[in-house]
DNA sequence: CGCATATAGGTGTAGCTACACCCATATGCT
DNA sequence: AGCATATGGGTGTAGCTACACCTATATGCG
């Protein structure tokens, strides 16, 4: 029978996921204010400590538009945290972490983790998982819009 | 054993929580465009014709800070789809929806639906309810920062 | 009544996000 | 070589988000 069709059997989706994902940014936001960072200036920051890339492979690897990427990483590299240097082809930069850089990530490391146990532990262990499976879930299932080439 | 302690168990639950909803706004996104309306803006709207209420009241629903509330709501009242009228406390302001609003949404319900569908149609009943579980679950689990009042 | 405090909302500032579009360089084809 | 096209990245514009702080009005108490 497939329980009707998707209309009000659970709210928008995409609300209910933002509204999360605004209570969840707060907590780490919060955590993460002792070192003057924001958890998405520490995310970016750990992957691109993971090696040097483009800006397209690095936008990509996130999903996020590479004009999103660029405007995020300037902070950073205001603060000499990342390196952006030209690449093989003139048009390219290659995206890097700086030893200060290196040196932010470790001191935010110990903040960055008890923002994610006080996290796991509200959850439980059970609600984690699930909500972990869930996303993982989704993010395996759903493909980037159509024609789009972010 | 309680698999060890939060650290690389997962990635970060934040920033994988990020890249959903990224991903699931882009696509809700495109679906509204036809209607030239953000899912942000449809959800403010939808939840604005559920009755007026002042800003704090509002924002609280949401979880959202006031300040970001009034801002969000000012394209949407630029647009005429909400009014914003003093209260009977001179310093409160009622949120409420228009005419033109009212027909602004029904125009791009069945936008919505069709994204709300085929996101559906992607994670499956199970991961849609999987996801939703989990979402719901850690909503319910996840107070607000402690001190914050926002 | 008059003042201290609390509450409602907005501003300043700063960062995240994306689409449309642009410029520069690389690449492929003739 | 020369030109068309593709690719790498940035700008313009617009909206979402939140914290710190401000103003104005309300409320409570002596």
């Amino acid at each position: 029978m497939s329980t009707a069709a998707s209309v009000p059997m659970f709210g928008c989706t995409c609300a209910r996921l933002r509204k999360l994902t605004r209570r969840v940014t707060r907590i780490y936001d919060a955590h993460l204010a002792a070192e003057a960072i924001k958890v998405t200036q520490y995310s970016l920051l750990a992957n691109a400590a993971r090696g040097e890339r483009s800006v397209s492979e690095f936008a990509a690897e996130l999903e996020m538009d590479r004009s999103t990427l660029s405007r995020n990483l300037a902070p950073l590299a205001a603060q000499g945290w990342v390196s952006i240097s030209v690449g093989a082809d003139p048009r390219s930069r290659r995206i890097g972490v700086t030893a200060a850089g290196r040196r932010k990530l470790k001191a935010a490391l110990p903040l960055w983790r008890k923002a994610q146990c006080e996290v796991e532990a509200m959850l439980g262990t059970a609600g984690v998982g699930a909500l972990h499976g869930g996303i993982e879930r989704a993010l395996a299932a759903l493909p980037n819009p159509s024609g789009k080439r972010l």
